[in-house]
RNA sequence: CAGGUUGGCCGGAUGGUCGCUCUCCUGCUGCGGCAGGGGGGAGGAAAGUCCGCUCUCCACAGGGCGCGGUGCUGGCUAACAGCCAGGCGGGGAAACCCGACGGCAGAGUGCCACAGAGAAGUGUAUUGCCCCGCGCGAGCGGGGUGAGGGUGAAACGGUGGUGUAAGAGACCACCGGCGCGGCCAGCGAUGGUCGCGGCCAGGCAAACCCCACCGGGAGCAAGGUCAAGCAGGCGCAUUGGGGCGGCCCGUCCCGCAAAAAGCGCCGGGUAGACUGCUAGAGCUUCCGAGUAAUCGGAAGUCGAGAUAGAUGACCGUCCUCGACAGAAAGCGGCUUAUAAGGCCGACCUGGAUA
RNA sequence: GCCGCAGUAGCUCAAUCGGCAGAGCGAUACUCUUGUAAAGUAUAGGUUAUGGGUUCAAUUCCCAUCUGCGGCU
């Protein structure tokens, strides 16, 4: 995830929080807003309820690989902030990535892809 | 061979594809970057932030009081509450392990609940022992005494004798303990030995305190440069305001009456970029000094630098099957957490054999 | 990252200079009432966050650990 696409301003984070639209599943939480840019932009969440800073960066770090895996899928022009959970700690790749996929189709932000037939 | 003590090392390995971050080279550029290739990319504790420093700012970091820390001795170190060596005390059959280990006898103050006669003062007397007086007698009154019983966590030396009405360091011998002095060994803590003394002195200083030594305060979110942005107000001449963050002295800065500037307080604005930022009390090997910690020298070597915060995903192979855990200015320590095990030493005890 | 504060009954808090850990609310049982509430009486409830140390004796003093909270750009 290349810097341009990192979301880095706190007002940025405090925006998505009074205007976005947020779904929730499995621990996991997707905010949605439009940034009025080209590109997609992203923030990651992984607050100290999770943990130690071992048990954080690697929650953070599945949620990252699993969003650039999807990146070239989505709609672009977004501010995307995922927020992890307790109940994310421990989970495989899979089904983070699969959690993740679910989420993007319940907010119709994945674009038709045709050829790919996954999940 | 069995049991035990102790020191150190290892903290999964390897390959492919797709990604992240830093850096170098080449090319392109609309100077924001992009493409290709090469290289580097978490730990022994990175952790807790318990100590010590470097560094930065507070003008310099000065004296006294206060406050805090350390506390056997010598050494090492940039420094330390760390390390090494030694002493003393305790545990163990031994190797060895543990110890905040100055001073209640250098002075003063305080506390020692309950129980007990008495908890530290030249103090006390329930039972007991002894003497005197009274009474036919059981006993009662007065006095002496502190050994025994009893209480307690702790009770004012121990044994034997002299002495006495009964006794008691009241006196004597030995022992224990304490203090002083001499000599010997040691840099020293201390140890050994000889003599003298008073008869014996309770415990707690992680109680106040005393003694010796050390410490100015804050912390990389320190600090510096640039850009953007906002709104100003109040105080500052006589023994004024402030640095000085606990106080005083001393010292320094500003002001000393036009304005400006400066300093301080309150309020308002910003949360971007660059720098500090990683070559250092560095690491490896060898040689030398030292019992050791450590130090000196030579040669070689460069091993992270993010900033919403870089190590991930997938597929394989092998093994003894993988714990605790993730850098944020950098070091030296301490403490705490740590799977499966493996490897290399040193030493003690017991047995067997030679 | 740096600096600081706290932890006692189910909850909110006490405990002098170290000497048997208490109060209010709550809980349980009983009385009162036709019944409930209120009121009254009684009872239980604690490894004083955890582990060591000093002391005859520790909530208190010292050290380490764990948990929670606050401040600094």
């Amino acid at each position: 995830m290349q810097r341009r696409f990192r979301l880095r301003d706190s007002r940025d984070f405090a925006r998505m929080r009074r205007e976005g639209r947020t779904l929730a599943r499995g621990g996991l939480l997707l905010s949605i807003l439009p940034n009025g840019l080209d590109h997609n932009r992203y923030g990651f969440v992984t607050g100290k309820a999770l943990g130690k800073a071992v048990v954080r960066n690697r929650v953070r770090r599945l949620l990252r690989e699993a969003m650039r895996q999807l990146h070239p899928q989505l709609q672009t022009g977004l501010d995307i902030v995922l927020v992890a959970r307790q109940s994310l700690v421990g989970k495989p790749f899979s089904t983070v990535r699969r959690l993740l996929e679910d989420l993007c189709d319940q907010a119709q932000i994945r674009q038709e892809v045709k050829g790919a037939d996954e999940g």
